[in-house]
DNA sequence: CATCTGAGTCCGGCTGTCAAACTCAGGGTA
DNA sequence: TACCCTGAGTTTGACAGCCGGACTCAGATG
């Protein structure tokens, strides 16, 4: 099959980044995921306009990867902060993806600024395309596409 | 470790993001990769405006992902394509995390509407996070981040 | 009471995106 | 030779979204 078989929209791809494929998105999961979990703290760490990123935590929201929460701090108002909820925990892949790809063809002078390792075993985490046998996939030529006509005909396109 | 240990720009999701992070270059990608690759077969799948994907191309080439070539059919003027690169086809991953992402949380009525298998031996692939040792791991417990300090300062940020 | 603070909203300027029209070159056709 | 067609862009002008900065609003403190 070939990509012209189908509508640029019904691919997963397509409507994954219509909702979150600004770069702004990305960044904001990766800072909730790590803890930065406050609006000034947002605002300070990415340097994002204010407004901006109210609107992009509002879609967020809004399509349950993020989660709103009140905290209260003693002798403090009520606040609100934000965490990633399940689905949002899911998104983590596609940042490794992405940090992954630019460790190896952006190397800066000291290279990778982050790794990742596991938790307990302290060995460096990394992504695999694997096949349900088990085996290794390389991406490019090992991969074939298949399409759902039934998805792609519910889909209304 | 804590993401405010250092500033976003450090980090490779940031550098990425910065330079393909938005939701046109992931399409480009996807579709090169699945053989879209004319100019107009682009304008015409992807329905993007035609100064915008001459613009992105032209970044997608400078950094490498995609490369420029001639082709001639018999009794036609010498035209261009665009064909993944190395370091395109390391793109994949994104692609497929960003995929996997839609299927699972945006569901359309007939399910998924792509899915990708095993060349061969058939069975479906995915993506894995995996640690050297072995172990699977799952996104948002069980990794730990650990901050390269040569290369942050080698950033120069 | 006035002040401070976190979490936003509002504003005017600038930049990027869009669709449509235009350009340009090479090859075919008359 | 002159004319037309086609692929691969570039140009144009209207519109949308992003930017930084100023403003708002509510609850706790002095």
């Amino acid at each position: 099959m070939n990509e012209v078989d189908h509508p640029s929209e019904v691919c997963s791809v397509a409507r994954t980044v219509a909702l979150f494929g600004d770069r702004w998105s990305f960044l904001i999961l990766r800072d909730i995921g790590n803890r930065v979990s406050r609006f000034d703290e947002l605002i300070g760490h990415l340097g994002i306009a204010r407004d901006v990123l109210s609107r992009r935590l509002g879609t967020l929201v809004d399509h349950g990867l993020v989660a709103k929460r009140p905290y209260r701090e003693a002798g403090r108002r009520e606040r609100v902060e934000y965490r990633l909820t399940d689905a949002g925990r899911d998104f983590v892949p596609v940042l490794v993806a992405l940090m992954s790809w630019g460790d190896e063809h952006l190397p800066g002078p000291g290279g990778a600024p982050v790794t990742l390792s596991h938790e307990g075993c302290g060995e460096p985490v990394g992504l695999e395309l694997r096949c349900a046998a088990g085996h290794v996939v390389r991406p490019g030529r090992e991969i074939r596409r298949e399409l759902n006509a039934a998805a792609v005909a519910g889909a209304g396109v």
